[in-house]
DNA sequence: GCACACTACTGTGCAATGCACAATAGTGGC
DNA sequence: GCCACTATTGTGCATTGCACAGTAGTGTGC
């Protein structure tokens, strides 16, 4: 199973919480969501992310010079984006239970 | 957040799921889903998630006559669909656990 | 100086899939 | 006859993750 199709409608969701830890840019987001163990995320799935939650006001954005690389776009909460972040874990924590209850004659392995 | 994103990839398992219980029409399948917590999902979405896991050979389907109403097509999992079911299973244990990790900082309510 | 690797962002176009909607059709109650 | 419920099929759309290409800055090794 492709875990790609797994990811959709809960992107935003990953992204919103590993900006909630602390702002980031894009290029940083991805990998921690790497670390994090979403080792398949594409780089430009990321970006397209970031800039459809900047772009629906859940996020505030500024730039940063680097001296290690090309400038950095840092995207960090607002408060549309903290309730989003509420209401969207609340919606995904109460579908993961669904599903577990769904699967729970499926044998573990 | 919109749960139907949520389903996305999700919908094969979770009617994988169903039909590892017992035999299912679509119609029926439907209405266990809902049961089971998933209300929002669409008949269409259902249909189309049979015909294509028939189509992949992950099903067996028979015609059964109803004296209560049309014709009723049955499906049912067949070596195929059991060693998807586990393994798609497997996937989004490992998935639900990855992201509940990834949210474990963002209070329940 | 130049090739290359790593960092970093943007844009285009595609594929997968859930869903709305319409059409078809059988049964039964009023 | 009309309507509600059951049951399936097909069309077309919206969302979204991703591959890929392009641009660009920094540092390393030759």
């Amino acid at each position: 199973m492709d875990s790609s199709q797994l990811l959709k409608g809960v992107l935003d969701l990953a992204v919103l919480a590993v900006l909630a830890d602390r702002d980031g840019y894009g290029y940083d987001v991805v990998r921690r969501l790497r670390e994090a163990g979403l080792e398949d995320v594409g780089d430009a799935s990321v970006y397209g992310t970031l800039r459809r939650l900047f772009r629906a006001g859940a996020l505030t954005s500024y730039v940063v010079a680097s001296d290690e690389g090309p400038h950095r776009k840092y995207y960090g909460l607002n408060d549309v984006g903290r309730s989003l972040l509420d209401t969207s874990a609340k919606t995904w924590r109460s579908f993961a239970d669904t599903m577990n209850d769904l699967l729970k004659e499926v044998p573990s392995s």
